[in-house]
DNA sequence: TCATCTGTTCTATTACTTATATATCAGATA
DNA sequence: TATCTGATATATAAGTAATAGAACAGATGA
């Protein structure tokens, strides 16, 4: 299974479904240019419907994760990581690192833990490829 | 103004509000046992429904960040952060840390400009009070 | 050619969430 | 006493999440 959801959370499935994705692609388990299932086939899969799948996918693709072609589908942006980052990413991206420190600082993590874990995370991604030469 | 929302974000204005207080606790801009304005003030003071206000209260108050008393109103916990968290909070706090990281890998932030971010972020907070003797 | 799978789009319904609006009550306060 | 507070109840309007069924056109492989 490429992907699993939880019935029972509060995030929306959808919701659920693109951090699955975007996970999958830091991981290295979806290369650039690798192709989703299918709107249905994932839907089908899933026990969901196939508007909750095509929702996600449309979010990922507004996202700029993901391009959806009539003929090879949903496929992983091959230039989404490649570059900086828009300028307007990390105006929207740091104020929610800020909300999420802020929440682990008011239940006492300690700020070192804090840098431990976030350094663990990051090393659990797979390395950035290398700019082609 | 202790506090300000936006009316036209997607984010609900009680999760904005419980947000606002988590991140002002963190900066130390409120301290432990410090009272919080009333939730007709504040809603008052935020031009809107009081209802709102208190379902943010009451979001705190079921994630231990204050207590609410008829009495002395809402009020920042003397042990919310004292002491390691809980044991179930970073359960449900490093995957959404990897979500947000996985985010970013996606665009195409580099690593280690999270990492630097990440404890700019830290820096900005306000120490953690020493542990009285 | 034919059957099938795909993305796309449309309408519709159910259940839940968000935010608002009133209203009432009891305890505290000045 | 008048006022402010938290607490609680009901109601409503608007939006969201997820489901369901249907239809269409392009692509695919037998």
């Amino acid at each position: 299974m490429l992907l699993t959801i939880d019935l029972d959370s509060d995030v929306p499935i959808y919701q659920q479904i693109r951090d699955r994705v975007v996970e999958a692609i830091a991981d290295g388990e979806l290369r650039e240019g690798s192709a989703l299932p299918s709107t249905r086939q994932l839907a089908a899969d899933l026990a969901i419907n196939f508007h909750t799948v095509n929702k996600a996918y449309d979010l990922l693709r507004r996202q700029n994760v993901i391009r959806i072609n009539r003929k090879s589908g949903a496929v992983v942006r091959r230039d989404a990581a490649s570059g900086p980052p828009g300028p307007g990413f990390a105006d929207d991206w740091e104020p929610r690192l800020r909300t999420l420190f802020a929440e682990a600082a008011v239940h006492g993590m300690d700020p070192q833990e804090v840098l431990r874990r976030s350094a663990g995370v990051l090393d659990s991604f797979a390395p950035r490829r290398e700019t082609p030469v």
